[in-house]
RNA sequence: GGCCCGUUGGUCUAGCGGCAGGACACAAGGUUCUCAGCCUUGCGGCGCGGGUUCGAUUCCCGCACGGGUCACCA
């Protein structure tokens, strides 16, 4: 029986290649009916946890990353709250304290920063010679009559090898020597991650553990502790991490600023501020840009297409085939198929998943998702406006690529008056295209008459128009799509006239008009 | 700096000793009332040096480069 976990730190936000991680792990327990655990490591004793958690488990659940153990949904093994695990955390200390794998050491922080800086000027390898190692309780009663406090460390072999099988980068050997006496309890009684982590491992019955490859180097250590208690290895796999945009360094929260230079990134950065602006979004500075999985929840992208996204970054199954729903890569993900070296964000192929996903998707469905950007907007206030946006998604076609594109669409719903010219287009189509003013106002005389009014008989109309006056539709065409949008690009034409309606179209061709002779 | 990991077009990748393939992006053409899309075509890659071999992107060694990590953080 297969059992992953995934160990956040309540940071407040979730992380794009945090969650990369976690669905590998997910997708291993789902594809055997193992588990997959959610366990907060919580140890740095934060103030606010449940807030600085929260948005990675609404995080999770928007995605469709359930888990079967953890926060909110309890357990067998609960507490999942690594904070409130601390007295077994403290228990194994004692055991490696009584088994003479762990010593208790009272150096000060200073005195240790001395002996470092020292081994720096030789220019030798920190070692640290356990010369405040109490070795028995005599000794501590000294040390402490000096008024020195004892931290636990651990008593790290110095000979020999560490091998670690790694499911993904294969066996690993590390020399014990290069490894420190790490802390394992403060000063204060309270544990440290390392320890913390490998006790609620076992505690939790973890069998997997799969995490970002920056764990690697803690691996050795971990090791030593679960053996040194008498614990049973968990299968290791170190997955590559995932790298910012056109680079090999690991992607950060931190570094925005500098993700901004690349283009792709900035671009979509671009695309959600301006979704954001235009319906009005209460956004968090920070935690609105790419890296952070709130992002793309709040400009309308799908799960699905996140997570098809991901599960590619770093995993391939042959190198053809890229589109997986959830349950194909449920069956399909295997570890022995993931890559060992970094892979870059790639935010065009995102976008591209996601476009693809959202184009596929029945209208009903994609006005679903569309309506809360228009209500935020402030377009929809009745049945009729409700029908105008189904319209326009279903006219917009795969213009929408995100939910949020919906705003693309103004023009049609902003009072006529309201309307805003592209003043290049504007200038091109109709005040310096000879003749397009006396089209429109000819094609504006024959609205009365078009009736029914929809998209048929609106060209019908106009291409009858146009045989009329001896002139080819592109010359009234585009003439025409600035007057009643504002701009030069948009979908089908008459689509457009009819969802703006006879009385719009006469009125905006109207301001144009007047606009142009001016 | 020590230790560890990695290196196939701009990006994600396939490749398990025999003509380097796919996807995104990019460019050109076609289609449409514009844009998007779609179709066709194109551009572009095995980090370097040795070795083994008839033959190396593939196996071995070295180097270079990139990255990760070295806390009383997680």
């Amino acid at each position: 029986m297969i059992r992953t976990r995934f160990a956040p730190s309540p940071t407040g936000y979730l992380h794009i290649g945090g969650v990369r991680t976690a669905l590998f792990n997910w997708l291993l327990a789902r594809q055997s009916g193992g588990s997959f655990v959610l366990r907060i490591d919580d140890t740095d004793a934060q103030r606010n946890v449940s807030e600085a958690l929260q948005p990675i488990l609404d995080g999770f659940r928007w995605l469709g990353i359930d888990w079967d153990e953890g926060p909110d949904v309890g357990g067998t093994h609960a507490p999942y709250y690594q904070s409130q695990r601390a007295e077994s955390h403290v228990a194994a200390a004692e055991r490696l304290l009584a088994s003479g794998h762990a010593y208790r050491d009272y150096a000060r922080p200073e005195e240790l920063q001395q002996l470092r800086q020292q081994a720096e000027r030789d220019k030798v390898a920190f070692v640290y010679d356990r010369r405040w190692m109490a070795t028995d309780d005599e000794q501590a009663r000294r040390f402490e009559a000096e008024g020195r406090v004892a931290v636990v460390r651990l008593k790290m072999p110095r000979q020999g090898d560490c091998v670690i099988d790694d499911l993904i980068r294969g066996e690993v050997r590390v020399a014990w020597a290069s490894e420190q006496d790490h802390v394992i309890r403060r000063a204060d009684g309270t544990c440290l991650y390392h320890l913390a982590s490998v006790v609620d491992d076992h505690d939790l019955e973890i069998t997997h553990v799969v995490r970002a490859e920056e764990h690697l180097p803690n691996t050795p250590r971990q090791v030593f502790i679960l053996e040194s208690l008498g614990y049973q290895r968990p299968v290791y796999a170190h997955l590559p991490y995932v790298a910012e945009p056109g680079g090999t360094a690991k992607l950060s929260k931190r570094k925005l600023k500098q993700y901004l230079k690349n283009q792709d990134f900035a671009a979509l950065m671009r695309h959600g501020e301006s979704i954001a602006e235009r319906a009005n979004l209460e956004i968090d500075s920070d935690t609105f840009n790419p890296v952070i999985v709130d992002f793309y929840r709040e400009i309308g992208f799908l799960p699905e297409a996140i997570l098809n996204y991901l599960l590619l970054v770093g995993w391939a199954l042959d190198g053809e085939r890229e589109r997986f729903t959830v349950d194909e890569m449920t069956q399909l993900f295997s570890l022995d198929r993931v890559t060992k070296s970094p892979a870059s964000f790639d935010p065009q192929k995102l976008l591209s998943f996601q476009a693809e996903r959202m184009a596929e998707l029945p209208i009903d469905e994609r006005v679903k998702l569309v309506l809360p950007f228009a209500e935020k907007a402030g377009w929809v206030t009745s049945e009729a406006d409700r029908q105008r946006v189904r319209a326009v998604t279903a006219a917009a076609g795969e213009r929408i690529r995100v939910a949020g594109d919906i705003l693309d669409f103004d023009f049609c719903f902003i009072a006529d008056d309201q309307l805003n010219y592209d003043a290049k287009a504007f200038q091109k189509r109709i005040v310096g295209a000879s003749g397009a003013i006396e089209l429109l106002n000819g094609f504006a005389a024959r609205i009365d008459s078009i009736q029914p009014w929809n998209a048929a008989t609106t060209e019908a109309s106009l291409k009858q128009y146009c045989a009329e006056q001896e002139v080819g539709i592109g010359q009234i065409i585009h003439a025409l799509r600035v007057a009643v949008t504002g701009t030069a690009v948009g979908f089908g034409m008459f689509d457009t006239l009819e969802i703006l309606g006879p009385a719009a179209v006469r009125t905006r061709i109207a301001a144009a008009v007047a606009k142009a002779q001016n």
